[in-house]
RNA sequence: GGGCGAGUAGCUCAGGGGGAGAGCAUCCGGCUUACAUCCGGAAGGUCAGAGGUUCAAAUCCUCUCUCGCCCA
């Protein structure tokens, strides 16, 4: 469009939203472009109404944008009413309601204003002041539910004052009256509150909390709680009965959310509730609202209870997809709860949300987590099973005290206890995933894996021994289930009841580590005898040996470490390691054709029969030569810096000269058997 | 322009000063009477790059690169 300029001449302004023309009260060019420079001051003349139109500069204007000229329209553009308030420009409003041009649009007055847009761009065209029109991408926003276009205008809506609220929010999270974590989301928090805009409360809508102002007749404004009471305001104001009537617009959600602290228990009543239980200890919220919800509710909070609503605030990230992206019904990539309860159960999505947390921003959620966790509790489910079946028959009454226990006893037992303790632990420091990873080891690859496997021995004999199996699994199994209660209400609940119990589990005691059942001889001489299973199957498995084949396994080497272990688990050794025989020779010959294994500071010999790829058998030991000289290299490195040996810590030092020892002993071992 | 987060095994992610972990996927072998949604074994990584601090760095500091988000 050419605007006539007073002097002579004109200047060319591209807009999408032609009407808006007739509310224009200035045009303004970039400072810094020389094109437009000198019409900086001068006055250009608004076609069709001949509205004077002061040319002003203003950086807001882009010269690469359009023609470079921006037409002011204060009434009806956030930018344009910003320069025009600057710049003391008057703001005309040119729409009603209902979307037609008002009296301010002279000519054009009572039309539709997309009436009024083709009118004009005619009556323009007539002129000779239309330069051109082309296809144009434009971000007019719209409604999301009506798809109308939104047209800004200028109006008259409720503040609130927030620099007052938000000093006090500062000061308590500054004082340590509230404390953040992940600790970094307080430094956002501060920027925010410390760059406080004043909030509009007032919205268009037609449903939601009304503002509570009835306006007089001529327009004055009573806020109060009620129609009552502003009857009461307007008639010792006017001295007089006045018609009253409502602010139409409601309150802005997050407005009536900030209350949400004490409203919920009864504000403003002074409620028992409210005594007992305001301020809250924790709250657990996203990060995107952090702004619009947390601070707003601690400032609310402090403004009406003259308290902190809250006294810590655990900030998640948001929940994404396997991709890292938002979850969105128009992007087809959202995980229906509901679905997933079909499929999964709410104890996997429970599970897998606490396993997936993280102190990063993303929350990724996937199928295949979801899985994970099914699979787990399907674990869960047979573990309890079995334990279940296996103590049908354990008569009330029995306790473990007295009892003597299994070595396996002492270690799940001790296992047990440092699981309770990390788990409290880290729930302490809203550590949630390392929570769930500490169940899902303790309970996968120690209690199922080795206590369930090592106890079958004495659930298929009889007597006392069994009964101490029994007693072990029935005890682990109330422990754990009320451990990981928290985690997987449902699943944990269901089996509480099949143990016999007749109250919920969310009424029992949570699970508290006795320091006493914490066994580090039990555990040390259990990790060998893992080690020796293991080293069993992965010779087996790697010499390629028919599974079902029984051998019969010598140790030799260290006679106490060997004694211990095949007194109290030879037998257990002999099953789960597929043997049929376990003994110690201090000075064991083995004749051609046995396998050699380390175990610990005992060495393994595997008499192999059948077909066995011997060449596999020497690279093996080949292989866990150079690993032993890898790592003794690497420590008789460190061990030769005499800046270690200073400055490291004693036991630091010792620890490496005790591994740097025993490997070295595993390496001369390890050479004998490849010698021979 | 400012700020924040992330970059570790093929994939998804833990770990956060003493020498690298999980699940899935892969390969080999198993219906061993709780579980094939399972069991056993194996392979797989100069922890984005470059400097620095330290006896010691995936981990702490600085810079760079890539990706994502927030604010203006």
């Amino acid at each position: 469009m050419r605007y006539p300029l007073e002097d002579g001449g004109y200047v060319t302004i591209a807009t999408t939203r032609p009407e808006t023309m007739l509310g224009d009260t200035g045009v303004a060019v970039n400072p810094h472009d020389d094109r437009y420079k000198p019409l900086i001051g001068k006055t250009a003349i608004l076609p069709l109404i001949g509205r004077k139109l002061p040319i002003v500069a203003a950086e807001e204007v882009d010269p690469e944008f359009g023609t470079g000229v921006l037409k002011i329209t204060p009434g009806h553009d956030p930018v344009d009413f910003e320069i025009g308030k600057r710049e003391g420009l008057p703001a005309v409003n040119i729409l009603s309601g209902d979307g037609t041009i008002n009296e301010n649009g002279g000519p054009f007055a009572g039309l539709d204003r997309y009436v009024a847009r083709e009118e004009i761009v005619r009556r323009l065209k007539e002129e000779g002041l239309l330069e051109k029109i082309e296809p144009y991408r434009h971000a007019v926003g719209h409604c999301y539910r009506c798809n109308t276009a939104v047209e800004p205008l200028i109006s008259t809506q409720w503040f609130v004052k927030m620099r007052p609220l938000a000093e006090p929010a500062i000061e308590a999270v500054k004082s340590g009256k509230i404390r953040f974590i992940p600790e970094r989301w307080t430094k956002l928090y501060y920027e925010w509150l410390e760059n406080i805009r004043d909030w509009c409360i007032s919205r268009q809508l037609w449903w939601g909390h009304r503002i509570p102002v009835w306006y007089g007749p001529d327009g004055q404004a009573f806020a109060a709680m009620d129609e009552e009471e502003a009857r009461a305001k307007a008639r010792a104001h006017y001295g007089e009965e006045v018609e009253l009537r409502q602010d139409e617009d409601v309150l802005d959600t997050w407005f009536s959310s900030s209350l949400w602290p004490f409203s919920v228990m009864g504000w403003p009543e002074e409620t028992e509730d409210l005594w007992r239980f305001y301020p809250t200890s924790l709250l657990i919220t996203g990060f995107d609202i952090l702004f619009f919800w947390v601070a707003r509710m601690v400032m609310m909070g402090l403004k009406f209870m003259g308290e902190v609503p809250f006294r810590e605030v655990y900030i998640t990230p948001l929940i994404v997809d396997e991709k890292g992206q938002k979850m969105s019904k128009s992007r087809g990539n959202i995980i229906d709860p509901m679905e997933v309860k079909e499929t999964h159960g709410m104890d996997a999505l429970r599970f897998t949300l606490s396993h997936a947390s993280s102190k990063g921003r993303a929350w990724r959620l996937s199928w295949a987590q979801l899985d994970e966790s099914r699979n787990f509790l399907n674990k869960i489910w047979n573990m309890a099973r079995f334990i279940l079946q296996n103590v049908e028959d354990l008569p009330d009454g029995l306790t473990l005290e007295e009892r003597k226990l299994a070595w396996e006893d002492r270690w799940i037992l001790s296992r047990l206890a440092r699981t309770i303790d990390r788990v409290r632990g880290e729930l302490e420091r809203y550590n949630f995933h390392l929570v769930a990873d500490a169940l899902y080891h303790f309970t996968w690859d120690e209690l199922c894996d080795w206590y369930l496997e090592v106890a079958k021995v004495r659930l298929s004999g009889d007597g006392e021994a069994r009964r101490t199996a029994q007693l072990v699994l029935r005890g682990v199994l109330d422990e754990l289930l009320r451990l990981m209660h928290p985690y997987m209400p449902f699943i944990t609940e269901e089996l509480w009841r099949h143990l016999g119990k007749e109250d919920t589990i969310a009424r029992a005691e949570f699970p508290k580590a006795d320091p006493a059942r914490i066994d580090p001889v039990a555990e040390r001489l259990f990790d060998l005898f893992r080690e020796l299973v293991v080293e069993v199957r992965a010779i087996r498995a790697e010499l390629g040996m028919p599974a079902k084949a029984e051998l019969e396994a010598v140790l030799s080497g260290d006679r106490e470490a060997a004694q211990a272990l095949l007194d109290g688990l030879s037998t257990a050794a002999c099953r789960l390691a597929r043997l049929s025989s376990l003994r110690y020779e201090e000075d064991y010959s083995p004749p051609e054709g046995v396998a050699k294994g380390m175990v610990g500071p005992l060495t393994l010999y595997l008499p192999l029969a059948g077909v066995v790829d011997w060449d596999s058998a020497r690279a093996r030991l080949r292989r866990a030569l150079e690993k032993v000289e890898g790592e003794l290299g690497k420590l008789e490195a460190r061990l030769s810096n005499p800046g270690f040996r200073n400055r490291a810590p004693a036991e630091m030092v010792a620890k490496a000269e005790g591994e740097a020892r025993e490997l070295r002993a595993r390496r001369a071992r390890l050479m004998r058997h490849l010698e021979g």
